[in-house]
DNA sequence: CACCGCCTTGACAACGTTGTCAAGGATTGC
DNA sequence: GCAATCCTTGACAACGTTGTCAAGGCGGTG
């Protein structure tokens, strides 16, 4: 910068006032600052400028996440670039693999470079920085995790809802004996699926078998061989599956597929995956709309940016099933 | 800072060295002010450390790819963070959605906010701003287009080696007429799977038929669709299909299962994806390994980060094929 | 006891930018 | 022709941090 007011003949402030597009400079001097500027390739310091000016336009975001890879997780980034990028904000990412400690570690990170506000999928329902910041005044916008959002914005899936739905679904094709297949039930959004599936079973008066119940946090590979088992273990076997999340789903579809039991063995998912249609049977699913989420999380907290000061509020996002064959193959009670 | 100062009675610069941990510093001044910095919850502002000493670590990385909400990148980006992380600086990130003019302001940005270095995934092979922070002694990684990296470090898959590979498994189980359906040309990686394509096919000596080739840049979706189009408006049909990217091979594999060929045609595909075993047949794919391209990717950056300036490198990764099914469907030349 | 050197501490400038304010010239109005 | 006003421009401080250097206290040595 110094460089360019030099060459242009003009004081650094001028330089400033050139850059940023303010009227006040005559045009003479206009010309001869842009000249400098590009013979010396020269760019604000958006660090600096950040810097001096701390309460203006938020230069980046921070979103904090379980894994970026994902497709749920990635789009919901994708969401939340769409709306930052048309407001010159970058965002900053990061993965902590569900482990509380790391998320610290990536908020602390973000806080360190004073993001204008977060965007957090936690992992567990400790707060960890995160409640410091919101005293301090930075805006946060939670994701899934609803105690988190004590005094906080929340966007989610209608969790319980789907559910609900999905049970039913199986109920009405035929379904009585229904496996629960889910990710660990301390997680917001699973415990909030397990919660569903209670509650529909018990009012459509069906027994719950625990035996019938499974529940953990693995990859999708290491869920296929845990169905497997399991299945294998059974002396009686449910004849509908309910598979709460989409690690869960394809790890469930690959276990039915290995043991022949794909057309026989009803199955419904929550969240929808690529090639879901294409698998024979098609998987029944309730999608989330994972960028539709990132782009609302991101609208809340510009909004709160831009001095919104209402009450928090909570946005519910559901959507109708899918039925693709998988979820209507019929049950033993079909018709009574 | 100011404060923390004050309320443990001592100046700016002890707590700027308790904080940075050195060690000439008395015990109980020490115990004074971290005592301080807890009460106050104070937390260095990263973007002023970063401004002062600029030549040091650096805070933050940028990656500029097409679009995070394609596995392929969500991985990358992945291996990135991961890299990154272990040296607490965090990953910038964005999508171009292949708009080289997007891909200009995204990499602006990354300047603007004093990265200390990039990883492109290009969006054609201009240079745009890139060139200039060359020049300027930003280290630069690209993955995938080799052209861009003429003076800086490259990592991609092997694609041309990939397609020969692959075309060579379909004339080895008996086809000869073999559709090419890929990505736009234009995209580096995409030309090299097509010359690599043609150089097979010219080395055993069989003919390239152009009705028989399809290329584009659409998605899963749209290539299902085109698929099907153009399979129906042939009116000789190759018998077996080379899809050099993984929205291609999706919707290539969706088309063939709506048409119910997927048993008559034989297919095989760049990049893995997810359940691509569960499809009946499995498809038979050469995976990229997404990840540890990433992770590839950050460590030369940082390599260059810490100094290293020896002449720039060529990594290029390559994979077996996976047999699954699709590409063992035998043609009508097998055993000749 | 005077001197030297080490150790701890703090004052100050600097990083690259912008907000504030005042100076100076040009323009207007009487 | 003079004062009042506007417009353009630049000097300076500030944002939050750290590098540099000098000051002061302390212990050891001759």
């Amino acid at each position: 910068m110094r460089d360019v007011a030099e060459l242009a003949g003009v004081s650094l402030k001028t330089v400033s006032r050139v850059v940023n597009g303010e009227d006040a400079v005559r045009g003479e001097l206009v010309d001869r600052v842009e000249r400098a500027v590009q013979s010396l390739g020269y760019r604000p310091d958006e660090r600096a400028r950040n810097l001096r000016q701390s309460d203006s336009r938020p230069a980046s975001i921070g979103f904090a996440m379980v894994d970026v890879s994902n497709p749920f997780f990635s789009s919901i980034l994708r969401g939340l670039e769409e709306v930052a990028g048309s407001r010159d904000c970058l965002v900053l990412s990061g993965s902590s693999d569900g482990d509380p400690a790391r998320q610290d570690r990536l908020i602390e990170s973000f806080i360190s470079r004073r993001v204008g506000g977060l965007v957090v999928v936690p992992s567990g329902d400790r707060l960890g920085p995160i409640a410091a910041e919101i005293l301090h005044g930075t805006p946060v916008v939670f994701l899934d995790c609803e105690p988190c959002a004590h005094h906080s914005d929340l966007v989610r899936s209608d969790h319980f809802g789907g559910a609900v739905e999905l049970t039913h679904h199986l109920v009405r094709h035929g379904h009585r004996g229904i496996g629960f297949l889910g990710d660990a039930p301390e997680i917001f959004s699973a415990g909030l699926r397990l919660d569903g599936f209670r509650k529909a079973m018990a009012e459509l008066g069906l027994p719950i078998r625990e035996d019938w119940m499974l529940t953990g946090h693995f990859t999708a590979n290491r869920w296929c061989g845990v169905v497997k088992e399991w299945l294998n273990g059974l002396t009686e076997r449910p004849t509908a599956l309910l598979a709460a999340q989409n690690f869960v789903t394809i790890g469930a579809v690959t276990a039915l597929h290995e043991m022949g039991l794909h057309h026989e063995m009803a199955m419904v998912g929550f969240d929808d995956f690529e090639l879901s249609g294409v698998i024979e049977p098609g998987i029944s699913v309730i999608p989330q709309q994972p960028r539709e989420l990132g782009r609302l999380a991101a609208e809340l907290l510009f909004r709160r940016l831009d001095g919104d000061v209402d009450a928090p509020t909570r946005t519910i996002l559901s959507s109708p099933i899918i039925a693709r064959g998988s979820g209507e193959i019929p049950g033993p009670h079909l018709g009574r």
